[in-house]
DNA sequence: AGGGATCTTCAGGCTGGCTTTAGGTGGGTC
DNA sequence: GACCCACCTAAAGCCAGCCTGAAGATCCCT
């Protein structure tokens, strides 16, 4: 006990050095009552804690929705209690003894890849264009798209507001050797038309006569 | 060498039995290339590597933007290599000797947090797949899949409501070596749907033409 | 060595997206 | 008001891409 709070105001002297801002949670509950009301980079976790195991509390974050990274340190050794640490949601385990370098650079790495990259979803008013799923919807309705068809809105869409000239929606959506008839252009307006906006009785997407198209900001 | 080489066939046979398409590079330069030409869920790379060591390989990985999971083995054990590799940019590091069921689930661990927040089991709407069985489930009934139709399956879980080409899907699902007939994706998308949607009355398994496929989410 | 499961190849049939065509509509200009 | 030109859109043909059943190849277990 004494022991273990003497490692906690270690860790968290070095980690408040490293920049991190820490707090420390003596024992299961606390710590997974502060985990559930407050968003952290990383969680330090031991696994013999008073009042719930190290294992229990990951596990129950990990339930709850919780993925922030956690760093388990474990006084034992025996490889299969590793292996239950990271089975039970643990992204990472130190036995002790460890040295602190160890540690610092293990959380770093931790926290390097903790959050990051989301899909890039596009919205114009209340359609949103999802690149990753190739198709949109507008509110609550999915709409389904054809790859072309999306190609076209999308090129609309990343110029919200903005006149599109056809000849840049032709180079956009089509192959750069395409030569056939840019009528082709008008063909897929009005499909788009058809599904994005006559069936909830909008006129987002406008002609501008000899200059080209406008997909409707907010 | 021969020591090296036995090590990463028996790592290839076991990773191979728990689902992953295991691809080996026997030297630094061969692995860097692999590496930037393909997309792996994880990296298993030896310190100690012909013509480029594991340092290096994987800061030259980093510097190009590429994030994916590395486990460095490294035959050393003074704690300032461990550091060393992992400020490298190395997600986390296994000393030989290693056990196997170690290596393992941290590279469960790796690849579960490689992307998004990830659970151990996928799940998908109703459908739950798990990866340390081999099976899936829908609602309550267990569905049997060969190695492969889970290896497919699991690539679009991960990925679910995205489209995943069928150049990923090859890509993930067989070994880097394999050049035969892309058809056979659709061969086992085919499987899949009269596994996972057909007897549930579901279309979740979606063909996006000229594109790919999608496993609807939730 | 035999048998079964799994993986892969192959080929025929079909679907549905892409493109073209052609007739219609409406705004702008003289 | 007449004309022209840009644009709209329904319809239809074509063809790449996809589906799927079946047969051959391979692997693995007994």
């Amino acid at each position: 006990m004494e022991d273990e709070e003497r490692l906690a105001d270690l860790i968290k002297g070095g980690l408040a050095g490293e920049g991190f801002a820490v707090d420390v949670a003596h024992d299961g509950r606390d710590g997974l009552w502060m985990a559930t009301e407050n968003t952290y980079d990383v969680i330090v976790l031991d696994v013999m804690l008073p009042r719930m195991n190290g294992y229990a509390l990951c596990s129950r974050l990990r339930e709850a929705g919780d993925w922030t990274p956690i760093m388990m340190l474990t006084a034992k050794d025996g490889i299969y209690d590793e292996a239950e640490a990271l089975d039970n949601g643990a992204d990472d385990y130190l036995s002790k003894p460890f040295s602190y370098v160890v540690l610092l650079a293990r959380l770093r790495a931790l926290v390097r890849r903790g959050g990051r990259e989301r899909p890039v979803s596009i919205s114009v008013g209340d359609l949103v264009l999802d690149p990753a799923g190739l198709r949109c919807r507008r509110g609550e309705t999915d709409i389904a798209l054809t790859p072309k068809e999306f190609a076209v809105l999308h090129a609309l869409a990343r110029r919200a507001g903005e006149v599109v000239s056809k000849s840049d929606l032709l180079a956009q959506a089509w192959d750069f050797s395409y030569d056939g008839d840019p009528n082709i252009v008008e063909v897929y307006i009005s499909a788009l038309r058809r599904k994005i906006d006559v069936p909830f009785g909008r006129a987002t997407l406008v002609t501008v006569r000899g200059a080209g198209y406008r997909l409707e900001a907010a």
